[in-house]
RNA sequence: GGGUCCGUAGUCUAGUGGCAUGACGCCGCCCUUACAAGGCGGAGGUCCGGGGUUCAAAUCCCCGCGGACCCACCA
């Protein structure tokens, strides 16, 4: 043994062991007991592996082989995530190939993604993840693609899926509807435009953030409240003519203007007053204008009062239906132009900031986000409400407190599951058909199905039905897609070695037994969305819930305490990590990580980490020095007081690191170690009998060994990389297995009773 | 506006009723043949502020202050 460690050749060993000549090591049997199969986040692959990456899947590998040591049968499969719309964004404007021109364009999506995969790949294998390489999905495998496309089709026929026209939340920028889940409130700068709607000789005197909709106001609110007229020939709450000192003329009763019309400036559309429980008398005037679609009020009150419909905003995010000075004009300018117009009728208008809808999913995204009826797929989840609260009891979450997100999340759901994404390219097609207006899946036999490709399965549902329609501008939101993975590990498993599936449906139904699995680990932030959509459609589909238990991270923060991002240019590449110091180094800082909590990167625990991994190979070069002819089997009959006392010290902290994995704490696992093996052991036992290793005591050289031999098992799953190089150095030969993993807790502290 | 979580030595961090955990940094001594990326010894804290419950509070409750996140129709 070298007198330090060489973490470029150990790596480069020790990692050709376990990914190219004992592969196998880490393959999955699924017909073999106990299992334990770990639901493992596939990664977005428009990019590179991230810190974050690294935390989790360094969680995950220690879970995975410390439940090997133990005797299970461990299931750590690695997948991809493909489709979206970022991959789509980086083709058009890095690779600039056109959309257009659809063939070519997947094709570049594809390369551009397999790129991803492949250094996405090669990062965590470095990292020492213990992968079952012979199972590796992508999202946009043919077999993974069906077997979503199986799951909608069944979902359909038990009525879980329908399509609607409803408003959506449409991206004007993205030009595409998205979920609740996408969605979040940006506070932003805006205007707050008081105008003035024509009553007879007097105005009623309304306040909007969005003037620019004016041709689609359909009604005016009042509160149930006083209003007043003021001298000025203002009507308005009285709150406010007080606020803003009018001379009140006289008090109006709500009763008086309800069911009156006005009329709107400009468009000299006249629409009635309705008194309405909803409406906010203590904001601006008291008075609202309904406009077709401003927000979710405006949904609402249309509904409720029978309104029409008026549309004045394309997909494009430009006013159409309008005013010709108007039409055209994106939302900004026609807000800025209407503003103009209005002049005459225009009381005041205020600049404000406020909380608007955005899509906040997509960093790179934020765009305003606007209501536009559409026909879109919607899963029922309003309905689920109930259910959804009892189901997520039986899931343990580490830590606790992160159910609290899930369960506000569920109460704060108001509609359903919007899963068709217009306009986008990049993703799954939806398996359905439609023929006078009614939907009809696709058969079973015919997926994976695209109709931007499949031109001969689409001849066939023409011969068959006459004139069908497919949905070849919509695709299937991705959540969909990874929102079964629990589901899609383990028929990978059951189908392993086969590309296509026929016979879906008997696959499906025997992967369905092996639910619940163990474990779903994952960040905070995923859990509205991949959380979340995972409950609701492994329980729908498979009436199971999806994992017994949820392990949450938090954020990884920059040594600047920001969150972690290339475009905040504070990202730390983990790859330069583990090349200034070693992917065990990385895997220490990533496992001193609690549980739920913003986690900083320092290379400081980096360093912390490394000088760790030199203390334990030191060590291990000490006994291999000196304790080379004993061996472990041989334990002496006798043992002197001090070997005893080392030994208990050491039987306690054994039976603690089963009490800490099991609730998955690897800070206090880690930290009780380095105690054990720094200090306990190696400041303590191994200085206090050196005289008599000198003395060639046999007692205290098999003591030594043996303990070493305890230590690098107990500390693998931390640390897998050193561990399995003093592993190979020391005791290989004694024991006849080439790879630790081969081992077990149970055989290596067989000799620890004592 | 509502909710959740958080605030502990210079820095980061553990701890959810009973002498405050650990790391890094700092100070002193030591190159003792496994290891100076080491060893031995040491200093450092009104546990954000205030009030309450209790024999006992960093921990439970209330009110502030500060931070993070989530939700929400103030047009």
């Amino acid at each position: 043994m070298d007198k330090r460690p060489d973490y470029k050749f150990i790596e480069k060993e020790i990692r050709d062991l376990w990914f190219n000549k004992r592969k196998d090591l880490f393959r999955f049997d699924i017909s073999k007991e106990p299992r334990y199969i770990i639901d493992t986040p596939p990664p977005f692959t428009s990019g590179e592996a991230h810190m974050g990456h690294a935390l989790g899947f360094v969680w995950m590998d220690f879970i995975a082989r410390f439940k090997r040591l133990e005797g299970y049968n461990v299931y750590f499969p690695l997948g991809f995530d493909c489709h979206g719309l970022p991959t789509e964004r980086k083709v058009e404007n890095k690779l600039e190939i056109k959309r257009e021109d659809r063939v070519r364009f997947l094709e570049a999506c594809k390369e551009w993604t397999l790129k991803g995969i492949e250094s996405m790949y090669n990062t965590f294998l470095r990292l020492g993840c213990s992968f079952d390489l012979y199972k590796v999905y992508r999202t946009m495998d043919k077999k993974y693609e069906a077997l979503v496309q199986y799951t909608l089709i069944k979902m359909f026929n038990e009525g879980l899926i329908y399509r609607g026209k409803k408003p959506v939340m449409w991206c004007p920028k993205c030009r595409t509807a998205i979920s609740m889940q996408e969605a979040g409130y940006i506070e932003k700068e805006g205007v707050l435009a008081y105008i003035k709607l024509k009553f007879g000789d007097k105005f009623v005197l309304i306040a909007t953030t969005r003037p620019e909709m004016i041709s689609s106001c359909v009604g005016v609110l009042i509160a149930n409240n006083e209003y007043v007229e003021t001298e000025d020939g203002l009507i308005v709450s009285k709150v406010f003519a007080e606020k803003n000192n009018l001379k009140i003329k006289r008090i109006i009763k709500p009763e008086e203007l309800n069911g009156k019309e006005v009329e709107i400036p400009l468009i000299n559309r006249r629409v009635k007053i309705y008194v309405d429980e909803d409406v906010d008398y203590n904001f601006g005037t008291g008075i609202v204008w309904v406009c077709t679609y401003g927000d979710f009020t405006d949904v609402k009150w249309k509904e409720r009062y029978n309104l029409p419909e008026i549309i004045c905003i394309s997909d494009e995010g430009r006013i159409i239906n309008s005013l010709e000075e108007l039409n055209g004009l994106t939302v900004e300018e026609a807000r800025r132009k209407v503003l103009d117009l209005l002049k005459d009728y225009l009381y005041r208008v205020e600049k404000i900031k406020h909380n608007v809808l955005s899509h906040t999913e997509r960093q790179d995204c934020l765009s305003t986000l606007e209501l536009i009826p559409k026909e879109q797929f919607f899963i029922k989840t309003l309905e689920l409400k109930k259910k959804l609260i009892e189901w997520q009891k039986d899931i343990k979450f580490y830590p606790e407190e992160m159910r609290n997100r899930l369960i506000s999340w569920i109460e704060s759901m108001d509609q359903d599951w919007n899963i068709s994404r217009s306009k986008l390219i990049w993703g799954l097609a939806f398996p359905f058909f439609k023929k006078d207006g009614k939907i009809y899946p696709i058969e079973i036999e015919d997926l994976p199905f695209d109709p931007r490709r499949d031109k001969d399965k689409i001849e066939k549902y023409r011969k068959k039905y006459g004139n069908v329609e497919f949905f070849e501008d919509e695709v299937v939101d991705v959540w969909v897609e990874s929102s079964i993975t629990p589901i899609a590990i383990i028929y990978y498993a059951l189908t392993e070695g086969l590309e296509d599936v026929k016979d879906i449906e008997p696959y499906f139904e025997e992967a369905v037994k092996y639910l619940p699995v163990d474990l779903r680990q994952q960040g905070y932030e995923i859990i509205r969305t991949w959380l979340y959509d995972t409950l609701v459609r492994v329980k729908l589909l498979t009436g199971k819930l999806p994992w017994k238990e949820a392990l949450i991270n938090g954020m990884v923060l920059a040594e600047d305490g920001r969150k972690m991002s290339k475009s905040l240019g504070n990202a730390v590449d983990p790859n330069e990590v583990m090349d200034k110091y070693s992917p065990d180094a990385l895997r220490y800082w990533a496992l001193m990580a609690s549980h739920g909590d913003d986690y900083r990167f320092t290379w400081k625990d980096v360093e912390t980490g490394q000088a760790f991994m030199i203390k334990l190979w030191n060590i291990a070069r000490y006994i291999y020095l000196n304790c080379s002819e004993v061996k472990i089997k041989d334990k002496p009959k006798e043992l002197e007081k001090e070997d005893i006392e080392i030994l208990n010290n050491l039987k306690e902290v054994v039976n603690k690191s089963f009490e800490l994995t099991k609730e998955y704490r690897f800070q206090d696992y880690l930290k009780l170690w380095r105690k054990f093996v720094w200090e306990d052991f190696a400041n303590g036992y191994l200085e206090k009998v050196k005289e008599r290793v000198r003395n060639k005591d046999i007692k205290a050289l098999w003591t030594l060994k043996y303990i070493l031999r305890v230590i690098i098992s107990f500390l693998h799953p931390a640390f897998p990389y050193i561990t399995e190089k003093i592993y190979r150095e020391i005791f290989r030969d004694e024991e006849k297995k080439e790879s630790i993993i081969e081992t077990s807790f149970r055989e290596v502290i067989s000799q620890l009773i004592l």
